[in-house]
DNA sequence: TTATTCTTGAACGATACCGTTCACTATAAT
DNA sequence: ATTATAGTGAACGGTATCGTTCAAGAATAA
């Protein structure tokens, strides 16, 4: 019943979408969708409170990082950006950014299962590989920054928006280690000077 | 009147404005806004066009480059996220986010005159700088999307969805220059291999 | 069997908004 | 003065959706 309800959102938005639709969807009478959520709203929370932590549990897979600096973030950030990719991933991501000035409690939530986490995850991973001497860090939250966002470029909000078809893979592995050879540039072992 | 619409429309979205609620902000009768616009979408699509139009008109006003490469990159970067920082930019986004689907060819339209507008102007004084010998380059179209996302970051996403205010100053020149000292380690005149 | 719970279809009142119509007014040009 | 143009307020029909109610059916437990 729920899934019912997330597909339409995910479709057609919560305004484009009617009780009705949800319990014709979902197989059931309107009464019995009114029976489990008061009203249009708490549905709609649920829905996302469960996609939320789809999300929170997505992203706690992903690789973790090795010795080989470039091989590891090249396999973290394809792993991350393929995530964020998915259907049901996006999906979110669209009604968050639709619906999320209307029920702040949802956006904040989101964020901080999603891109927060994220770039909390990444930043402690990174410091990690400094303090073995595998990377040459500046201000380590802004290294973090960087690297995620070069890793999407523009690419995962085109794709979201829908000017974009999906990437082939190459061309996303392009796109990952392209960013990966970037960011060691800078923070790689040997580099010069760090910025700071 | 278009005004009014505008401010509505960035308020509340498509569809939390009423023609009648436009009739009253702009001070007329519904009556003579159904004589100018047929329908609350050509209303909208005018509104976007306008602020589409108005957004080309800003990025055009992006300095130029010149020889202090460093400083020019900081220079455009801290530039182009203060004019993503925008109310009036900020607004057509969240617009675009929510009502993309629904308008592919405003949609289009917005992604042509701004993002890709943007990283195709990025691009090309890229290449300019590389041709004097100021860059090293590899492939300059990822390139310009790599400075372009770390110069924005999460922080104008966060920014525009509501979960963060607008930085100060200081900030915003830390993110900037810190993108393009990441930037110049790779691409720099100087950079050992350019990751190709 | 009986009682209880859950579900169902259908209908209802209330509200909101769209886009239109109509009869009327004001302003300005010819 | 007459005509044209543009605007005005009020009301209307139509449609859509919300959240509720009611009488009745099916399944489950005692």
């Amino acid at each position: 019943m729920m899934d019912a309800a997330a597909c339409l959102f995910f479709r057609h938005g919560l305004e484009g979408v009617t009780m009705e639709a949800v319990a014709r969807e979902a197989g059931v009478s309107k009464v019995t969708v009114y029976g489990h959520f008061a009203t249009k709203e708490a549905l709609f929370g649920s829905v996302i409170r469960r996609e939320t932590e789809n999300i929170r549990r997505g992203l706690a897979k992903l690789p973790d990082t090795h010795e080989g600096v470039r091989q590891s973030l090249i396999e973290v950030g394809m792993s991350l950006v393929h995530f964020l990719l998915e259907p049901h991933v996006l999906a979110v991501e669209r009604l968050m950014n639709t619906q999320g000035e209307q029920h702040p409690e949802l956006l904040q939530a989101f964020f901080e299962a999603g891109p927060w986490a994220t770039k909390q995850w990444l930043q402690e991973k990174l410091e990690g590989l400094a303090q073995t001497g595998h990377l040459t860090l500046g201000v380590s939250t802004l290294a973090a920054n960087q690297l995620c966002s070069m890793w999407q470029g523009m690419l995962v909000t085109e794709v979201r928006m829908g000017v974009r078809h999906l990437p082939s893979d190459e061309e996303l592995y392009h796109q990952v280690s392209s960013a990966v050879d970037v960011f060691l540039a800078a923070y790689g072992k040997a580099s010069r000077d760090n910025n700071g």
